[in-house]
DNA sequence: GCAAGGTC
């Protein structure tokens, strides 16, 4: 409760009002209901999917307005970077560390842009999500969207367990703070499940499509943490059937006749495996027989009322009873909820507070013609309800009940809302009644024993009419009687195998071993049915197809300590994620155990994969095709740098047109960060070196440039774009925070005819249209790295008249000969001698030599001789005249840059350069560059004496020096 | 064309 009294102070109580966000329409539009008492004003969101409710209300004791509105369950998805997405992008175990972003889906944008504007006009923001796991994740995120547009809000979480007045009010008056730990445990939860998915899946697909094409071709082979181990249950079961072996037994019947009245007794040693033995047995029993009776047991015997309801007992008694299916009882469980008919129907809860008013629940269905008197039995015969209670809690929601009396619902809702009222109203009414009768007997020493039951009270069972209990009469024994038996036989039988699985037993199973959740066992089941991995025998019994039968045993027979088809992963993955919400553990620690376990399965399943393609090809009853490892793309990218917006990798990457490069956000479509290259090269790419001042995230660029824009530097040259040298990001255009299109114009083209994917999103971005949050790994940072304070090297001048060249380091320079293919192979260059990093020494200069020493200007320089700059300091472009006129034909200079960000630089080619007046900066002609800034900007010695302007250091401005020796680095 | 989890 800090945080909260902490903001409290920052706002005047009177100007109160909160964004309330719901997790979905329809509760945020009941919860409206309910806060407001009916005097809400509905208004459209910028979605479909969420409204809006405006009302006043009292908020810790202050008349505050409120703005009510939703999500649509999660906002926010992990992807990964886009490199990776293709599927033949990667070997997919690099899907197991390969990076991921959390980004908003298309359809969730409006939602979003909905928060985004509710939020400038609060000042604060209450969290409605539902009280479990996935509701405080998703609460995260709305907060994580809020703040981001506006920080200072006080931020609350309201926890409820139902959406009904006194609730609801509850909740506000008791205001929580969010649990970043639980939503933390859900980031990791989703990440794992999306790499070993992805990973698992397209290596399955990929292999099989190709290893049996006949079969597998189109079919998507697809893997899951929880998937799999569905299937592996049903296959369990199915070869438990199919590998029984039936067995011959034999008992002895025993039954007694009176009148109509028939008594079965059943024989104490039940069955036998040996006729022979059951024989003897018989003979000696008919050598005299008389059965005496040795004792009559006379005892009570209740039938209890069911546990209240929670999601996995409603799921498999509806399955089992009314014959409909989990997941289409959770369709209509949530409908029922939303439209207010019952509680939150996702519960592990089968124990009701203390504070819920059970009488009310059941006085509201007093009114029905067929459950109605039942209801009036509970409140008037029975004292009111009396619910038995279970021994489990989620902490977040209380058993499934009725909150409002449903009269006019139809098929499938209303039988599911039928079975709720009936399993609730049972539960909080009394265990039925009854008496039992045990009779002992005695056949030459052989024991039998008969049972009968009377029924005294059937109580609940009026109301629960999904179980029978029926009553068995029997003859009335006193104990000293003595009858002859009507039937003494043997009777031959044989074991059977177990019944297939039933969908009820499955979820049963998957409960106990923590597969999926209350809400999703119905969708995991349906998921191994569209798969082809199991299929329905006689509408009710799963047993698995060929495929599904193939990649288990496939699994299996690689006898790996963890199989993928095996409970264990999940289970214990989900012990893990508890610890996070304790507290316990942190999330990258069970983050990277988890892609470490898995990595290691994955080698496992690698090396013995051809044991798993023997298995699939007996049960396929095909035979395998050799495998052709796919030819997986290489141009997967190398990181440049963080991406300054979202803190995710930015590669140099292929325009679609292949036409080109540009450095764009591995986040995109969640991130939208582009720089276009808008100066000319021949040759790009980014090398493994790292920037000594920038850090060992951002690489160096290498660029052989089509007109060198660094005068004198060698061309290809490594350069640094991530902020450590504003000239470099200055002669290259690149803006590193401004990224709404001040260089999103193409290399060579016009925007309109950039591929239309960059033409419109990435025109589209600005910065507080982010929607990609970073993943970011404990060693990783989401802002770049900044520029390091520049070490300060004071300028050290070469003694003009010394043949000594000397470095930045005020060491001797060490002379060496140029090795590239270029034009400048063969010529020799100074460079630092030292070549230590710490130094950072950028020391570069040509040496001269004969042939390479001062030259005269061309007096008429085509654009391939001379290098003339416009006013922005771009190589300027040679362009002949179209137009009809006198001056068709005639070639003149302009700005590289397209009509609208152009400096509308203009000069004739055949213009006298000479005479000076011209707005350009004059360079070297190519391939005979000089020191940086043409020599003299070095201050250590003229190696030019062409005419030029003067040149500015690209650090502080001032004439004299460069970047590289300036006195206020 | 991948997961599981929300919800519409």
């Amino acid at each position: 409760m800090r945080l909260i009294s902490y903001v409290c102070k920052q706002f005047s109580p009177e100007v109160m009002k909160y964004l309330c966000v719901a997790e979905k329409n329809d509760a945020a539009k009941n919860i409206a209901k309910f806060l407001s008492k009916g005097t809400s004003n509905r208004r459209e969101g910028l979605s479909k999917f969420n409204k809006i409710y405006e009302f006043d209300c009292q908020v810790r004791g202050q008349q505050s307005r409120m703005v009510m509105t939703s999500v649509s369950g999660h906002l926010l998805n992990y992807e990964f970077s886009s490199q990776y997405r293709s599927w033949n992008s990667c070997n997919p175990v690099l899907l197991l560390d390969a990076p991921v972003n959390k980004f908003c889906p298309e359809n969730n944008i409006k939602i979003k842009k909905t928060l985004e504007r509710e939020i400038r006009g609060c000042n604060g923001l209450i969290i409605w999500t539902d009280c479990d796991r996935e509701g405080e994740n998703i609460g995260m995120e709305v907060v994580n969207v809020c703040t981001e547009v506006k920080r200072n809000i006080v931020v609350y979480r309201a926890k409820f367990s139902e959406i009904t007045g006194p609730s609801v009010f509850r909740a506000l008056n008791n205001l929580e703070e969010p649990n970043k730990n639980v939503s933390d445990a859900v980031n990791v939860r989703q990440e794992i499940d999306l790499r070993t998915g992805a990973a698992f899946t397209r290596f399955q697909t990929l292999r099989y499509k190709n290893v049996f094409p006949n079969i597998l071709s189109d079919k998507l082979v697809s893997y899951g943490s929880c998937q799999f181990p569905t299937l592996g249950f049903i296959v369990d079961r199915y070869l438990l059937v199919q590998n029984f072996i039936p067995e011959n037994f034999w008992k002895i019947k025993m039954n007694h006749k009176v009148g109509d009245l028939s008594t079965d007794f059943n024989w104490v040693r039940e069955r036998l495996f040996s006729k022979e033995a059951v024989m003897m047995f018989l003979d000696i029993c008919k050598d005299n027989p008389v059965a005496n009776v040795e004792n009559v047991e006379n005892k009570p015997k209740n039938k209890w009322r069911p546990l209240p309801l929670d999601t996995i007992e409603m799921e498999k008694n509806i399955s089992r009873k009314l014959k409909i299916t989990a997941k289409e009882t959770m369709k209509v469980a949530e409908k029922l909820y939303t439209q207010g008919f019952i509680s939150y129907p996702r519960t592990e809860t089968n124990i009701f507070p203390k504070e819920l008013n059970l009488r009310e629940l059941v006085e509201q269905q007093t009114n029905d013609n067929n459950w109605g008197p039942f209801a009036n039995r509970i409140l008037e015969e029975y004292g009111g309800p009396n619910p038995r209670q279970g021994k489990k809690s989620d902490q977040a929601h209380p058993p499934i009940h009725p909150t409002k009396y449903a009269e006019n619902l139809q098929g499938k809702e209303k039988q599911v809302y039928e079975f709720i009222v009936r399993h609730f109203l049972a539960c909080v009414s009394q265990d039925a009644v009854g008496h039992e009768t045990v009779v002992h007997t005695d056949v030459s020493s052989e024991k039998f024993t008969a049972r009968g039951l009377i029924i005294i009270k059937r109580n609940y069972l009026d109301v629960y009419i999904y179980e029978k209990w029926n009553a068995k009469e029997i003859n009335d024994y006193k104990i000293g009687d003595t009858f002859t038996p009507t039937v003494l036989e043997m009777v031959e039988g044989q074991t059977s195998a177990p019944n297939y699985m039933t969908e009820s037993e499955l979820i049963a199973i998957m409960e106990k071993n923590g597969i999926g959740t209350d809400a999703t066992h119905a969708e995991h089941i349906e998921t191994i049915k569209s798969r082809d991995y199991v299929t329905l025998r006689d509408n009710n019994y799963f047993i698995p197809t060929n495929l599904g039968l193939g990649l288990v045993e496939g699994y299996n027979q690689l006898e790996m300590e963890i199989s993928l088809s095996k409970p264990v992963l999940r289970a214990n993955f989900e012990k893990d994620l508890q610890l996070i919400c304790n507290g316990v553990k942190r999330p990258d620690e069970v983050l990277n155990d988890q892609i470490t376990k898995y990595k290691e399965v994955y080698q496992q399943v690698m090396l013995k994969v051809g044991l798993i393609d023997r298995t699939l090809a007996q049960h396929l009853n095909d035979t395998p095709h050799e495998y052709q490892e796919p030819q997986f793309q290489t141009n997967t990218y190398r990181s440049l740098m963080k991406c300054p917006r979202c803190g995710s990798d930015i590669n140099l990457r292929d325009m679609k047109n292949g036409r080109g490069k540009f450095i764009g956000c591995s986040g995109y479509p969640g991130c939208k960060y582009v720089i276009w290259l808008t100066f000319g090269y021949s040759e790009i790419e980014v090398l493994d070196e790292s920037c000594n001042i920038c850090g060992p995230d951002v690489k160096k660029l290498k660029i052989k440039f089509d007109q060198n824009p660094f005068l004198g530097e060698p061309n290809p040259n490594v350069l640094c774009i991530g902020g450590c040298d504003p000239a470099v990001l200055t002669a290259l255009n690149i803006s590193l925070t401004d990224n709404s299109g001040a260089n999103n114009h193409s290399r060579t083209e016009a925007p309109s005819s950039r591929p239309a994917q960059n033409n419109t999103s990435f025109n589209n971005a600005r910065p507080n249209q982010s929607v990609g949050i970073p993943n970011v790994r404990p060693n990783q940072s989401i802002i770049p790295n900044p520029p390091r304070p520049t070490r300060v090297v004071p300028p050290r001048n070469l003694p003009s008249s010394d043949d000594t060249i000397v470095c930045n380091c005020n060491e001797p320079a060490v002379l060496l000969t140029c090795q590239n293919n270029g034009p400048n192979n063969g010529r020799q260059f100074y460079k630092c001698y030292c070549n230590d990093p710490s130094r950072k020494c950028n020391f570069f200069l040509w040496a001269p030599e004969e042939g390479h020493g001062p030259e005269p200007r061309a007096s008429a320089a085509s654009a391939e001789e001379e290098e003339i700059k416009c006013k922005c300091a771009m190589m300027a472009v040679t362009k002949t005249v179209q137009k009809e006129g006198p001056n068709k034909g005639k070639q003149f200079y302009t700005c590289p840059k397209p009509m609208g960000s152009s400096c509308n630089f203009f000069k004739w080619v055949d213009e006298d350069n000479a005479a000076g007046g011209s707005t350009s900066y004059r360079g070297r002609a190519r391939g005979r560059g000089r020191g940086r800034g043409g020599g003299a900007n070095h201050g250590n010695r003229t190696l030019s004496n062409q005419p030029r302007a003067p040149r500015k250091c690209g650090i502080c401005g001032q004439e004299g020096h460069t970047r590289t020796r300036c006195p206020n680095k």
